[in-house]
DNA sequence: TTTTTTCACTTGACTAAGCAAGTGAATGTT
DNA sequence: AACATTCACTTGCTTAGTCAAGTGAAAAAA
């Protein structure tokens, strides 16, 4: 079992390490009474709302099923409010949504930032945020190998 | 919404990758009728057979529940096998576990790897790799800012 | 020896997500 | 006008995971 390279050990510990952060980060919001994922779908409502189903699925990487289940929660919850418009519904925060985005936001941002600001100088975290884009749109535009 | 520092930014990065590349690997797998977590879970069976089921639940960052639910899962699927040991389960891989998972191992972690090899100079990725390992370390030791 | 504690694991109720089939309204086609 | 297509969204079934309460057997205390 030596075939790890740096590649699959770099890929490994970045599993981890975002599992990892995602619990911390869901221990953090029961404070605000949210979760990572709630947090992140809220974050974009506010940022584009009116907005569609399928345009916010897209931005947070979601198929429309899943945010489909996720828009229900939240309109249970009272955090979001659809409304039938032609054959789209659009999204937006009501009241309520807004003032607990608002009142998690700063304190959240800080938290997703001290795991690299406490962990690395400010080269590394420079190098790592031109890395992590480059990854990140590398892997949008990836297609599956042959079998 | 412009409190998005460089690490807000890198965090988002990161976790729209973890999730997106997680999918494509799912995809990939399937050509051996295994999950990423599966996958995951094999491989380190593998490693450190026989294991306990707490043992392997921390390897793999994941809740003693959680582990107990994926075991039920692979053993109903004919890929490990459980033996109640004084008060342990020990855990270790079938023939066709052990079949499977030689079988995945050499693409998969090839497939890992190229994400970021496809998409970064040599440099870049010792570079990532050390900051991983610190962030990785670090997330493990962190605790949660009082309220 | 009985009782309590501890420990490893399981389980019920839940969030989150995927896929694929289904629904229902608007728009095109014949 | 009647039918078919497209499109946005929903829903059933499944994997994967959390937390907290529950179980059962071994070890420690009474």
């Amino acid at each position: 079992m030596r075939n790890h390279t740096i590649g699959t050990l770099t890929w490994i510990r970045m599993m981890r390490f975002t599992t990892q952060s995602n619990q911390l980060s869901n221990e953090f919001l029961k404070r605000f009474d949210l979760t990572t994922a709630q947090f992140d779908v809220l974050i974009q409502i506010k940022t584009y709302a009116p907005i569609t189903q399928s345009q916010l699925a897209e931005k947070v990487t979601v198929t429309q099923g899943g945010m489909s289940r996720m828009l229900v929660r939240l309109e249970k919850e009272g955090l979001i409010e659809r409304k039938q418009n032609w054959k789209t519904k659009t999204i937006s925060l009501t009241v309520k949504g807004e003032q607990m985005i608002d009142a998690a936001t700063p304190s959240q941002l800080h938290f997703q930032s001290s795991f690299f600001e406490e962990a690395l100088t400010e080269e590394e975290m420079k190098a790592l945020y031109i890395a992590m884009t480059k990854i990140e749109k590398h892997s949008r535009e990836k297609k599956l190998p042959p079998a």
